[in-house]
RNA sequence: UCCUCGAUAGCUCAACGGUAGAGCAUCCGGCUGUUAACCGGAGGGUUGCUGGUUCGAAUCCAGCUCGGGGAGCCA
């Protein structure tokens, strides 16, 4: 007999009421009594979780009612209705076989546990419904990601996870190395030998892939990635990790209008993609996570992002009689706190800052004709922030050596990526998407730790 | 890295200078329809670590370790 999963019955009752089924799960409870007793049943596929109902009739009988939470079982029986109240249906074991006992120190219970414990039991912690919706959305959105990309005929590009620029500029690097640690190769100079290592210079795993996706871009048009990235950062927040997912679209013969159109449509895209095809998740993350979830994508979905320049910025913040803890001056870069009054407060949807000042961001994003400000765009979003970070690239040979200089960039080491710009150079535009951040943002969940199965943070790279 | 809060049984918490407890979990027993089942019993602790103050420290103090939240860096 074949396997039905615990959601098919639930959503089509009717094809297996007073039928005879088979399911696999693991054991959520245990009520047994002397003669009988009850099995909360769940494998994976849904929150509910299946009613077995056993008696003396099972040949294992008493083993079955010393069954330990976590335990993996197979059930044959008879679905039939539900005399109790809190359940539709129910099954009426006929055999139940027990694939894998559970020790009786299995960690998860039946009660609430903390996020902070669970983060200690990352192997089991999918178990629980929170995260069983959490990896079902993660999947799902991460299809919706290439569902998106490859409808617009975008083409999918694995950029290099091990790269030997070593200055990205996107943040501090791990470094990737075959060389044994007790006994470095030394230079005249007393420096590390890089030309005795693997590949024969320094190399990190990457922080971003976009100079990478900008070559593709100048031959396919439009790309994108979608892989793991590295930061070395001592970062201890709530929404940094270590190794975590980027989305990076690249798009030859466009501008920086274009480029928050893609981001929009994206993002919209997603959210409606995800509310369709997990549903119960959604609803799930509505109830016991985040009262206003719900509301709140819809909204997305149905707004139109705002748009304002950095120096409009500014001056709304200037003028909103608001005490910030950091002053508001052009010129320095906008606080969270700054941010969150924009996107929550001001324009209480998300939006668009464009135009910073070019001594605050990166040297590939293009000048604009004030010579001041460069064609950055951040996408601000109420209750995450910073979601989205994207630009017009420099595709001017001359400006881009200008900035590469004034930043104190070594041009050598960039030769191919200026090649960029000599053969055949365009407009160009791209942006990076933060993937777990944008989990955070469909779920509710607050810590990036819980939207990664194993997270890796500084001191912490258990599992 | 900075600021701040915290760490007591497997889990969630109480005890706040005077004999370390409860619920759940586990183990044993009872129970004929349970629903975070119920009833009875049992085991379970170097109170994060190191030092200090005190007749006496889970409790007060210092340092360290780890964790939460906020900030910076960013996605």
């Amino acid at each position: 007999m074949e396997k039905t999963t615990i959601k098919e019955l639930y959503i089509r009752k009717e094809n297996y009421l007073n039928k005879k089924i088979k399911v696999n799960g693991w054991v959520r409870t245990v009520r047994a009594s002397k003669n009988f007793g009850f099995i909360e049943l769940n494998d994976g596929t849904y929150f509910a979780n299946l009613q077995v109902v056993y008696d003396e009739n099972l040949a294992n009988f008493k083993e079955v009612s010393k069954l330990v939470t976590g335990s993996a079982i197979r059930v044959t029986g008879e679905l039939v209705e539900s005399p109790g109240a809190k359940q539709p249906f129910e099954l009426k074991a006929e055999s139940l076989e027990i694939e894998g006992h559970s020790a009786p120190d299995y960690p998860l219970q039946k009660k609430r546990h903390t996020f902070e414990f669970l983060r200690t039991i990352a192997h089991l912690r999918p178990r629980t419904n929170t995260f069983s919706a959490v990896f079902r959305v993660r999947s799902t959105a991460a299809y919706a990601i290439h569902k998106f990309f490859q409808e617009r005929g975008f083409v999918y590009v694995h950029t290099p996870i091990i790269t030997g620029s070593d200055a990205e500029g996107a943040g501090e690097m791990f470094r990737v190395t075959t060389l044994g640690f007790d006994k470095m190769p030394r230079d005249d100079r007393g420096n590390v030998d890089f030309t005795r290592d693997f590949f024969g210079k320094e190399t990190n795993l990457t922080v971003s892939g976009q100079l990478e996706a900008e070559a593709y871009a100048l031959a396919f048009g439009n790309v994108y990635t979608f892989g793991p990235t590295f930061r070395a950062e001592n970062s201890n927040t709530p929404r940094h990790a270590a190794e975590f997912w980027m989305i990076e679209p690249e798009m030859a013969f466009a501008d920086l209008q274009d480029d928050m159109d893609l981001a929009e449509d994206m993002l919209k895209y997603i959210i409606s993609y995800v509310l369709k095809n997990a549903p119960l998740e959604m609803q799930f993350f509505n109830s016991f996570i985040d009262k206003g979830l719900l509301e709140r994508l819809e909204n997305v979905v149905n707004a139109d992002f705002g748009h304002i320049t950095y120096t409009e910025a500014i001056e709304i913040l200037k003028n909103s009689g608001e005490q910030f803890e950091y002053p508001v001056e052009w010129g320095h870069d906008l606080q969270t706190e700054h941010e969150r009054y924009i996107t929550e407060k001001h324009f209480k949807k998300p939006v668009f800052v464009t135009d910073y000042p070019k001594e605050i961001k990166a040297f590939y994003m293009r000048m604009n004709d004030d010579g001041k400000t460069v064609a950055a765009m951040d996408l601000l979003a109420p209750g995450v922030g910073e979601i989205i970070g994207g630009s017009q690239r420099e595709e001017r040979l001359e400006h881009l050596g200008k900035r590469m200089d004034e930043q104190g960039l070594n041009k050598e080491e960039y030769w191919w990526y200026l090649d960029l710009r000599k053969y055949g150079g365009t407009r160009h535009a791209g942006f990076g998407l933060g993937f777990e951040r944008l989990i955070m943002y469909l779920t509710g969940m607050t810590n990036i730790r819980d939207v990664i199965c194993f997270p890796r943070t500084p001191k912490n790279a258990e599992f």
